[in-house]
DNA sequence: ATACGGATTGACT
DNA sequence: GTCAATCCGTATA
């Protein structure tokens, strides 16, 4: 069921990105399952991308990870408050990643309220990267970890979205990035209500 | 050693 | 719509 190793060392990451859509995220923490599928994401293409943390081929302690073989886990810190959860495609050596920024939970809703703070389900339960990192118990512990772990992992049941309802735009608070800002990276489901907006 | 600011969110007007 | 929260990676010295 755990799309394979190899599933991630295309080295094609905003293509990957479009194929995630519609992909089974789940974790698997303190024996709790959650998980969801997922219905937006971002591209970050490397070297060459200012918005990635890897552009001009930057290795540092934090960006090791993306430097490793796809199909592992990379956790960071951002704006001193949210874990965001990025999975890393490519060979070693080609720093690529794929940011999840919205799933719609399907698996362990209790656990997530618990993680959330709430009472029901409301759309900014799993909307925003830091938002599905929390849901899904996801901190900088499990930066560097395998997707073929039973601690986080990546399962296609069938679920498709056509073209037509998967927009391709450009990425959430890169403006840093110059013109690369513009670049169609974000992709996600049309009118899905766990999109960050804008979701139309 | 120090300064700057970010792949954001949620509370509040 | 505005804005505070809050830590660490990164650049500069």
């Amino acid at each position: 069921m755990k799309l394979p190793d190899k599933y991630y060392h295309s080295s094609d990451v905003v293509a990957l990105s479009r194929d995630l859509i519609g992909k089974y995220l789940f974790t698997s923490i303190n024996n709790e399952v959650t998980g969801g599928y997922i219905v937006e994401t971002e591209a970050y293409n490397g070297i060459i991308d200012r918005a990635s943390h890897s552009f001009g081929n930057r290795l540092t302690s934090r960006t090791r990870t993306m430097f490793e073989q796809g199909g592992i886990a990379y956790v960071y810190l951002c704006y001193g408050i949210h874990e965001m959860f990025n999975i890393v495609t490519s060979v070693a050596g080609q720093p690529h990643a794929i940011l999840i920024r919205a799933i719609e939970p399907t698996d362990g809703i209790e656990t997530i309220l618990t993680r959330r703070n709430m009472e029901t389900i409301k759309p900014n339960i799993t909307r925003g990267p830091g938002s599905v990192a929390k849901a899904l118990g996801i901190s900088r512990n499990i930066n560097g970890i395998s997707l073929q772990s039973d601690t986080v992992w990546v399962e296609d049941r069938g679920l498709t979205f056509t073209n037509k309802e998967v927009i391709a735009a450009p990425r959430i608070g890169v403006a840093y990035a110059g013109e690369d800002a513009l670049l169609p990276y974000r992709f996600y489901v049309k009118g899905n209500i766990y999109v960050s907006k804008p979701n139309k």
